[in-house]
DNA sequence: CTGAAAGCGCTTACAG
DNA sequence: CTGAAAGCGCTTACAG
């Protein structure tokens, strides 16, 4: 492999002229610049990554955690790890994937080791134990998600109260005056699931303020459960015409709970969704909706990592992604 | 941040005697260890990834190359990776994450810029061009699938020929001597998705042997189309009894279009599948079926890889993991 | 505008 | 068993 010397060599000029040119720092003679250039390419150069690191202090690499319970069950996984690694890359950045059983471990080890300039944390949820290792330290770091204290650090997620805001008067200016509102089980909100709570007081808020009144029904997890008890209240006498919908696994199997309780969308029951841009993909859910956007979350995480890996003693920033509302023919007006 | 000269200064012995106890190399004296044991950890000292790598040529990171086409739709790439990086922490590497719009591009860069080991390929099909930067260079690589054409990689994948028989062994034991085999769209065959191929070659191969008739019903893409699709077939007058599966979609939808046709599982039909351990997490698949083994596999995978980067002259390696069958009452017996 | 020198934080022969 | 020295491949003041 050709070295930056071998380079120089080829070229007839300094090792500090070639790393001039190699990264535009100092003005170089347009023909000094030729001969470097045709040199690169006649050795098929090409920077040691670890080299520069050491002599700038900068690895030019951001380490993304994924929390370890995620690890369980998530289809959207994926689509935010490829979405960061191609963010990055757009800023000549690499990712490397910080996962560990033990939690904060890994961070530990990867701030430690000067492995990564800064981190981004996936799906952060009140306390989480992987904050631990950097509150404090000003190692630059953005989590995606909105954990009530922020501790310092720098966060982006979509504005779940601004989505429940356009679900409810998506169906509220459809007339409808009652939905149930199937949301996430109980222990979600316990568990500081910031997201959930966020959806679930605005969602009350709108509904007040627009005199719709909400049923609400925490679902179980697993898809046979939820399907039956969707279906069961589905088929209840008197249950509200409309629904509105905050939980990924109950938007999932709602189709066929509609199915077996005989129900057509928007004909018997108006439909409005808040559910990951995945899940709506993978279960080709007919839902009028707002969808996670994790481009845009992504976007924005790398774009706060970066800014805070130039300038770490600003102050923390809390970023929220404006959703959209993707209509899909699921609400029906009525009189 | 404390340095190897920090420590060495606080113990009040030379740089390279610390190096020493840091990667047990040498023999220390029980005495001098202890000092620089307690000088490591009065400083907090960490070793520098990037010096350490840059003075052993040793980068202890391996890529992991993402398909790009895979970004768009799969439940199951977070498991791999997740479970990539496990298995690599295990063994002190890191992971970082190579994605590109362009194909070739991430590999190419990251093995000029030597930012890692060696290259984990995941989902690799024929004629892959993500192969093309490292085709005869002889890089440290291990695919996640079995191109016919290895091309001196190594290699790892399921059995899915073995796991076809174990499929097809189970319909005939139960007396089953027709099945529909529920298979992928005729594009994959042909567009070198191997594992396709040495499922349905093995299951007629196995059908006939065991003198078992296969009609096949080529599925599309699509959630709802192939629920149609399936749904129609299963009320066909005269169609099997029995079906075999080797498609994830429709196994996914296969509970609703068996719902859909009125047909109870396993006294109107047998099932079996081979599909992904995530959709059948995901969907709560209730076959008999044989699931793509990703811990199994990566595990292997990261084994290879790591024999491959210390030893980068022995012959390549193709290995098969093992199918198990996971049995849960979808056959029935029949006389 | 160009080049010689020092330094980033390690490891590894090689003397002692 | 321990230590002084060279080197890994870069970048960055600093002279010229």
């Amino acid at each position: 492999m050709a070295t930056i010397a071998d380079v120089a060599r080829e070229a007839g000029v300094a090792r500090s002229t070639v790393s001039a040119v190699l990264n535009g720092r100092k003005l170089v003679m347009p023909e000094t610049r030729k001969r470097v250039e045709d040199a690169i390419a006649k050795l098929d150069y090409s920077v040691n990554a670890g080299a520069r690191a050491l002599a700038t202090s900068r690895t030019m690499t951001i380490g993304v955690v994924v929390h370890f319970h995620r690890a369980e069950f998530t289809p959207a996984l994926a689509t935010y790890l490829v979405a960061l690694s191609d963010a990055a890359t757009g800023h000549g950045y690499s990712v490397t994937l910080l996962t560990d059983a033990d939690g904060p471990g890994a961070v530990r080890r990867a701030v430690a080791a000067r492995r990564v300039d800064g981190l981004v944390l996936l799906d952060v949820v009140e306390n989480d134990p992987r904050l631990e290792p950097i509150v404090g330290t000003g190692f630059p770091a953005v989590m995606i998600g909105m954990p009530h204290d922020a501790r310092g650090i720098d966060a982006v997620d979509l504005d779940f109260a601004a989505g429940a805001g356009l679900l409810v008067d998506h169906l509220a200016r459809a007339g409808h005056r009652r939905a149930t509102f199937v949301r996430w089980p109980d222990e979600l909100y316990a568990a500081g699931g910031t997201h959930a709570l966020r959806f679930a007081e605005a969602a009350r808020d709108r509904a007040a303020a627009r005199g719709m009144s909400l049923d609400e029904v925490a679902c179980p997890v697993g898809p046979e459960r939820v399907r039956a008890l969707l279906a069961e209240r589905l088929r209840r006498a008197g249950a509200p015409d409309a629904l509105l919908v905050h939980n990924d696994a109950a938007a999932a199997m709602l189709p066929f709970a509609l199915h077996d309780a005989g129900l057509r969308v928007p004909q018997d029951r108006s439909v409005v969704s808040l559910h990951s841009a995945e899940l709506a993909r993978l279960y080709a859910l007919p839902f009028t909706s707002v969808e996670s956007e994790p481009d845009a979350v992504v976007h924005d995480a790398v774009e706060l990592l970066l800014r805070r890996i130039g300038a770490p003693d600003e102050r923390p920033v809390a970023r929220l992604v404006t959703p959209r509302l993707v209509r899909r023919e699921s609400v029906a007006t009525r009189r």
